[in-house]
RNA sequence: GCCGCAAUGGUGAAAUGGUAGACACUAGGGACUUAAAAUCCCUUGACCGUAAUUGGUCGUACUGGUUCGAAUCCAGUUUGCGGCACCA
């Protein structure tokens, strides 16, 4: 009988004491580094969704290891965020407390997994020695101009008087006091994710990720092509560019729309007769984008400004409408017959529609020209202006529609991008403070390098107040005078924590155990020299081989990763522009269908599993459900078949004693080849559950044979060894595996330090081989033939089958089919 | 609305152009046992047939197509899941 408990403890104490998980990063020579997303720490038990994540990933890194590379594989914690910070108001307890005690008990909780992690490497965001480099990030950034300060929308309850995050608004309403939310202009911090869209759209060409994932960030990034015009308004010297991704219809346009929220609009209305109109319409909008409930067609809406702009269509009148979107383009649409929601905006407001573009059928030509529908975007659309392109087709007119554009000075190429720039700046509480201070008159300055980590003060009230939390601290409003002078006021905004986490490998890479030894002394010397990261190491590690985590991170996280640091490249920091080489994503695993969640209360633990079958069991049953990325919904029926599978491994080859040593059968030999032929490729591709059903196989076959050799004994312990590490190496050690390795010259010790088995693929093919006989398609026998037998030999056998015969009687045959040790098949 | 992915027994699933349902779970039957648990053996896609067997028909969401042969490739449809959503 296998006792899981006391083998698994014995196991992890002694990888722990031999310090078998940590790497030296400047001696390894062939490294690989492969990380897991690194999780929040909160003060909930591990759930069946870590152990989805961490313990197939931990199964592929201890594969790669016995490949023989130098296997990386640090964990960490991204700590700062709003859950501690709920916390705190609600319990008083500090998020620095809470987070630490966190950590720990989580730690306590991963180590019982028995993953391969180096500890010393930890890192969390928290801790002023990681967020140190946080504040560095922030002024890299900003002395290299990819930070800005911009007024900007944020989502402010009237009734608490605070900002709230998106997730805090409930319908458009604050989730605490049910008022609506409106949005009210913040000056806030970006980063220009936006000058980098091109280049995070290329580099996706060159990653082995999910087609999905890439293809979700492409679509997130949305690269358009089209062409601006200049917009001139009618009595004012101002001018507008506006972005036209359809140029070929430009003398469809009869009336221009810009959104609300645009800064030149109050001068524009400014003496006009409907301003008032106009600026409640501003105002009730405000309202209403704030509630975050769009529909097309109840939504549609939009007042006359009193202005017009000239192009060369005439003079268009402009609107401000709800669909206008500040953040594309210039915020200034031009609008016409051809585009679906144009056209229903001008049929609502009666604005004249024109029609340059119908379809080919004449009754469908006459119905657009009356303007009975919006016909757009069709290739056979038939072009009647501008005169010079007349009955051409939209679909081939483009190009030289643009052309011609451009050589009469009307417009010119350009290219869009539906991305935006990042802002970074939250007004919170538990976050990396943003290492800025304003002088006296209110213009920013960087905090100079030598200060960093600029503390994040401990003074604070969590209570929403209206102001940001570090607003009401006395010591940070103290320091900062005390250092820059009287009347300096600090940046009182906090870091979003995807600037946290989006240069997380790095820091393993460049710290000995961040969040660790911190002791709230000044910092030292050393401190300020150290640099950001080890080049060699860098060069050497980077980038990150296998990534795994969960796909909601497909387009934050991943892409602000990306972004940071291509632009540490081009600051000169780092050596590669792409973070992540490998991305996986494990699937989801749901409970009753549903996602788990507290607040539904259906959460799995998998703590009273792992207490009577063990962390090899559960971590297998885990990967048995099915592939990797697939995910699936919990069940608990079925953990007793990897139990039973632990068991019998345990009886046939832990129990056995020497002397009934018996010489492996061809059979088992051949089963042995072709089973780590199996693991090697689905491991590869991570489809553990057909790993661990070829072991099963394997396992009853030698059952069948009442077979028991060490040598076969020896590899299963090496096969098991990524997937049930705990009992592969309890194995590896009864069966005299550290003997065994010595004798033939590989590293004695753990099973983890083996080589790889290697197969034979000769000896994956057994002598005789079953060949199945079709008829038209029809399976109507099987035969058993010589592996080598040849095309002729086997046709007349199968031929021969008395069945085969019975159906072949008084036909005539038209073709033979033979597929060599697979099937034939007979055309009559 | 747009983009992407998926659909196979009672259940998780396997098979990526070549014998559909491997490997497990559940259920039923049997052995062992005073009994239970554990363990072992048999049956387990549906239907028909036979005294019996290596018998037959149907079957991978649906409708077609390509092919000697399709769960797999192609076209269309339905349903479900995920993401984006006024992007001019």
């Amino acid at each position: 009988m296998y006792d899981s408990s006391s083998t698994e403890k014995k196991w992890q104490a002694k990888w722990e004491e031999a310090k078998s998980y940590v790497i030296d990063l400047k001696k390894a020579k062939d490294p690989y580094f492969s990380h897991v997303m690194f999780p929040y720490p909160s003060g909930d038990k591990l759930h069946v969704g870590h152990w989805y994540n961490y313990g197939p990933a931990d199964s592929f890194s201890r594969y790669q290891r016995m490949l023989g590379k130098d296997v990386f594989c640090p964990f960490g914690f991204d700590a700062f965020g709003l859950p501690a910070e709920n916390y705190a108001i609600k319990t008083g307890v500090h998020p620095d407390d809470s987070i630490t005690t966190n950590v720990e008990t989580m730690i306590i909780q991963l180590k019982r997994i028995g993953c391969m992690y180096d500890w010393d490497k930890m890192v969390n965001t928290s801790k002023p020695e990681y967020y140190r480099w946080t504040q560095w990030l922030f002024l890299q950034m900003y002395k290299n101009k990819l930070a800005y300060r911009k007024d900007a929308n944020v989502n402010w309850c009237e009734s608490c008087k605070t900002v709230l995050a998106n997730e805090q608004v409930w319908e458009g309403k604050c989730e605490r006091c049910d008022t609506d939310i409106v949005l009210k202009p913040m000056t806030q911090w970006y980063w220009k994710v936006k000058d980098y869209a091109q280049k995070l759209l290329d580099g996706l060409e060159n990653l082995d990720w999910p087609e999905k994932t890439k293809t979700m960030q492409r679509n997130w990034i949305g690269r358009s092509e089209g062409m601006n015009f200049t917009f001139k308004v009618k009595d004012s010297e101002l001018e507008f560019e506006v972005y036209d991704s359809v140029p070929q219809t430009y003398r469809a346009q009869t009336f221009a729309v810009i959104a609300p929220e645009h800064p030149m609009l109050l001068s524009l209305i400014k003496g006009q007769k409907n301003e008032k109109e106009v600026l409640d319409f501003i105002e009730r909008m405000k309202v209403k984008k704030a509630t975050q409930k769009y529909n097309f067609d109840e939504d549609l809406e939009g007042v006359f400004t009193g202005r017009f702009v000239e192009f060369v269509t005439g003079d268009l009148p402009l609107w401000v409408a709800s669909f206008a979107v500040m953040d594309y383009g210039s915020g200034i649409v031009n609008c016409s017959a051809h585009d679906e929601r144009d056209f229903a905006f001008a049929k609502k407001y009666d604005i004249p529609l024109h029609v340059v573009m119908v379809p080919e059928d004449e009754a469908e030509a006459e119905k657009v020209r009356n303007l009975e529908y919006c016909f757009f975007k069709d290739p056979q659309g038939v072009m009647l202006e501008p005169e010079e392109f007349k009955g051409r087709r939209w679909g081939e007119v483009r190009q030289d529609i643009i052309k011609y554009l451009e050589k009469e000075g009307i417009g010119y190429p350009t290219v869009q991008y539906k991305l935006r720039d990042w802002s970074i700046s939250r007004q919170r509480y538990w976050g990396a403070p943003i290492p800025i201070v304003y002088d006296p008159e209110g213009n920013p300055h960087p905090i100079p390098e030598e200060h960093l980590p600029w503390e994040l003060p401990r003074d604070v009230d969590f209570k929403p107040t209206g102001v940001a939390p570090l607003a009401a601290s006395k010591e940070l409003l103290e320091r900062t005078e005390a250092i820059f002078g009287k009347g300096w006021t600090p940046e009182v905004d906090t870091m979003d924590t995807f600037v946290c986490s989006s240069f997380y490998s790095f820091m393993y890479l460049s710290t000995e155990g961040y969040g660790t030894k911190f002791t709230n002394a000044s910092p030292t010397a050393s401190d300020r020299e150290a640099q950001f990261i080890d080049p060699t190491i860098e060069k050497n590690w980077m980038p990150v081989d296998m990534y795994i985590g969960g796909p909601e991170h497909a387009c934050m996280h991943l892409i602000y990763s990306r972004f940071v640091t291509m632009a540490l490249k081009d600051f000169g920091y780092v050596s590669h522009e792409e973070p992540y080489k490998r991305l996986i994503h494990q699937g989801l695993i749901t409970n009753g269908g549903a996602k788990m969640s507290k607040s539904k209360g259906n959460v799995v633990s998998p703590d009273a599993f792992v207490e009577q079958y063990g962390s090899d069991v559960f971590r297998m049953y885990l990967m048995f459900m099915g592939p990797f990325e697939g995910g699936g919904d919990w069940s608990d029926t079925g953990i007793k078949g990897i139990d039973r599978f632990v068991q019998k491994v345990w009886k046939l080859f832990g129990e056995t004693e020497e002397s009934e040593e018996t010489k492996e059968s061809k059979e088992v030999e051949v089963k042995l080849h072709q089973t780590i032929k199996k693991v090697t490729e689905d491991i590869e591709r991570l489809h553990f559950n057909t790993c661990i059903s070829a072991l099963m196989e394997l396992m009853n076959t030698v059952e069948k044979h009442k077979t028991f050799n060490k040598n076969l004994a020896l590899t299963v312990a090496k096969l098991l060894s990524p997937l049930a590490p705990h009992l592969a190496e309890e194995l590896w050690e009864k069966l005299g595996g550290p003997a065994y390795a010595k004798a033939t010259g590989s590293k004695e010790g753990f099973v983890i330090d083996q080589p790889w088995p290697t197969y034979d693929e000769k000896m994956c093919v057994s002598a005789t081989v079953e060949v199945a006989v079709q008829i038209n398609g029809k399976l109507r026998g099987t035969i058993t033939i010589d592996a080598a037998a040849s095309e002729a030999d086997v046709i007349t056998l199968a031929k021969e089958v008395p069945n085969v015969l019975k159906n072949l009687e008084g036909k005539e045959i038209k073709k033979e089919i033979y597929v060599p040790g697979k099937l034939v098949s007979l055309v009559i």
